[in-house]
DNA sequence: CGCATAGGTGTAAATTTTTTCACCTATCCT
DNA sequence: AGGATAGGTGAAAAAATTTACACCTATGCG
């Protein structure tokens, strides 16, 4: 475990921390010294130092902005550079031979955190959801879906898939069972579709949702 | 859609993204020009305006390593600048005093479009929701939710608030009457609470949702 | 008391870094 | 041919930034 901290050092620390946060680069000693209110560079030199010996920073000499955050304090979903930017399916954006046609309309970003479950993240999309037959288990008609397309066949039942039909992208559960396919709502007064595999287009598995209120 | 780069522009380009990636602050123009061999730091200089121009980077000027990636649209490999970055609510996040601790242990990146409702976006928070009290409207227990702390006072009725109920946080919809405040859940199988306005911590307003499946 | 630590101030010197200017080469386009 | 654009070199000036040094105050400890 690391030594902690006293108030004042937690307090330049932070202020480090969110500098880098919001400008994308350290801060200046200077900087630091306004922020915190000590007049001197040489007083948040030492600050500095006392950060380093601790081990709560990383410094290069006669470097400007050469400071960095310990390992310990980067946060991986901040350091990983960055989002994914994924394409916004559009209405039609199925062709009739099953094939994704994507000249999107808009993308949409999204912290990698959220692609856990995701084998390759980049080719992964958006859509939203039309109807409320996963109501139940908290999808709702009008949320984004983030979708991995995945080929029928490694679809596993309990998967939750979203199937285009028509102009609608629905989310369902999806089993197979003796060559066929079945697709259940969990809202039981939507109808349950069975059919035959490779008669209907699944686009893909559902990696996460996402809501605007 | 941005300018495309020149082949060398886009040397220049990633060597900026890579030394971020790798040292964690931008590279100096000398830097670059070592990396790119580019002998002379105005020859980097104007490669560096050129990705201005174009888009691709932000620059403050007389600034030491004052250059940061630019807001991508199309590049996901780039993207995360314009995304807005929130922090994610600790467990122990509020103090006895329903004062907010700031010491996040991670940061959440979300597209803007998500933050609509928002006032002030940069104030929003990220936190995880506890109970499925208001399952039946779709958000669930460990659904993410972003927050925009709001001041009791300016909360409508029916917004969809978040309180820190000791260690939990819970999503419910929020009702004035006669001076005292309730909180519904949506899910009848929850208790409906009452208290007086000062009583209980409301973390703020329910913004959006997010959910990894 | 004497000493170590935390936390300062202030200045000057050393160094790094950006900026500006002048000038050069090549390609592409009209 | 003339002009715009990309991509350079090099030097000097200006500005930003770090570092070293001297000195001050307060607190806790044996």
């Amino acid at each position: 475990m690391r030594p902690v901290l006293t108030q004042r050092q937690n307090e330049v620390f932070e202020y480090i921390r969110t500098h880098i946060r919001v400008h994308g680069r350290p801060p200046t000693l200077k900087e630091i010294g306004v922020a915190t209110g000590i007049a001197s560079a040489s007083g948040v030199g030492k600050h500095l130092a006392a950060l380093e010996r601790k081990g709560y920073l990383e410094r290069r000499a006669k470097t400007a902005r050469g400071l960095r955050l310990a390992d310990a304090d980067l946060d991986p979903l901040v350091a990983g550079l960055g989002t994914i930017t994924l394409p916004v399916l559009r209405q039609s954006s199925v062709t009739g031979s099953g094939e994704l046609r994507y000249r999107p309309a808009a993308y949409f970003r999204v912290d990698p955190y959220l692609l856990r479950k995701a084998e390759q993240q980049e080719r992964c999309l958006v859509g939203i959801s039309s109807d409320d037959g996963m109501g139940t288990v908290g999808i709702r008609k009008g949320d984004f879906l983030i979708l991995e397309p995945v080929p029928a066949r490694r679809l596993r039942n309990a998967d939750t898939v979203a199937v285009q039909v028509r102009q609608e992208l629905q989310a369902r559960r999806f089993e197979r069972k003796r060559g066929t396919i079945r697709l259940h709502p969990a809202d039981t007064r939507y109808a349950q579709v069975t059919f035959n595999a490779g008669t209907m287009h699944i686009v893909g598995r559902v990696i996460a949702v996402m809501r605007r209120l």
